[in-house]
DNA sequence: TATTATTAAGTTGTACACAATCTAATTGTG
DNA sequence: CACAATTAGATTGTGTACAACTTAATAATA
């Protein structure tokens, strides 16, 4: 058994364990931000696609964030539930939901503007620093879907 | 409202996302890999810790990984439960656990030894630009550590 | 056009994450 | 030594993720 591979069990040295510590401690740092919102970190990510598109449906968002109706069906409900948000069916087609930001919905844009601001306070690091990591994580997921 | 202030919301222009959509990606292309062995991507990460440590306690795994004994009693119950670990109280301390390996736990590290090579191939990049992605986050988790 | 195939969304069950709370053991202090 | 404070881990409840499956609607084709 040579070095390298005792070195590469060791939890320190993976990526896939930076990233995942990474995305952890994201969410964490956005809960306090998002709780004046009353929103949690991946129902702030539907309402982000939803102040950007008005009216999409569920897959639609699924295929934008890449998640399925497993996730989203019970999540779309709970903003429902909120009042931000409307699951009207589509009339052409009855298998199809239509998602759309309620008045109610759309104002709360308002109070978000000043997240990613705050966010990135947090950070501690420049712009550029932060676009160059942005930058890698991209790439990596490009290439990870490539190799579907 | 000014061009900046409508981008910013914008999901795809986010950082936050690009990590949390890499890290999904990430768990997910580890699953058919870690189905071989029968443990999900987080028992995969604790299995790590114990292949390098012998012996740890619930608190000493959750500071490693920033975990909680919300998530890691139930997973270690599920290792223990497949046979990789045992969990005695320490007999210094009775409110303790030493987590250690079982036989059949260390047996599992040389299948596990395939994983990180087989997963690098997947990434279909170079290792110096995967240490540079690593690089990155660790320097922004560490920023974002640092504003507690 | 009757039937098969496909599709969109929903449901069920398992496994994280984590807040909040609880219990039992240990430590600290008067 | 008694008793308050702290600590380690467990429990409960909410909200993701996602596999596997179901249902209802639409599309495809024999």
């Amino acid at each position: 058994m040579t070095a390298i591979t005792n070195e590469c069990l060791k939890v320190d040295k993976q990526l896939c364990f930076s990233i995942y510590k990474l995305s952890n401690a994201i969410i964490r740092s956005y809960r306090p931000l998002l709780k004046t919102l009353d929103l949690t970190y991946l129902q702030y990510i539907v309402m982000m696609v939803l102040w950007e598109h008005e009216q999409v449906t569920v897959k639609e968002i699924g295929e934008k964030l890449t998640l399925d109706s497993g996730t989203l069906t019970p999540l779309l409900k709970r903003l429902d539930a909120k009042g931000l948000i409307s699951r009207n069916r589509c009339t052409n087609d009855e298998r199809v939901r239509n998602i759309c930001l309620t008045a109610e919905g759309v104002k709360l844009r308002e109070l978000a503007l000043t997240v990613p601001e705050k966010m990135q306070c947090q950070t501690g690091m420049g712009y550029e620093e932060l676009a160059a990591v942005k930058k890698g994580c991209d790439q990596l997921l490009a290439s990870l879907n490539e190799s579907e």
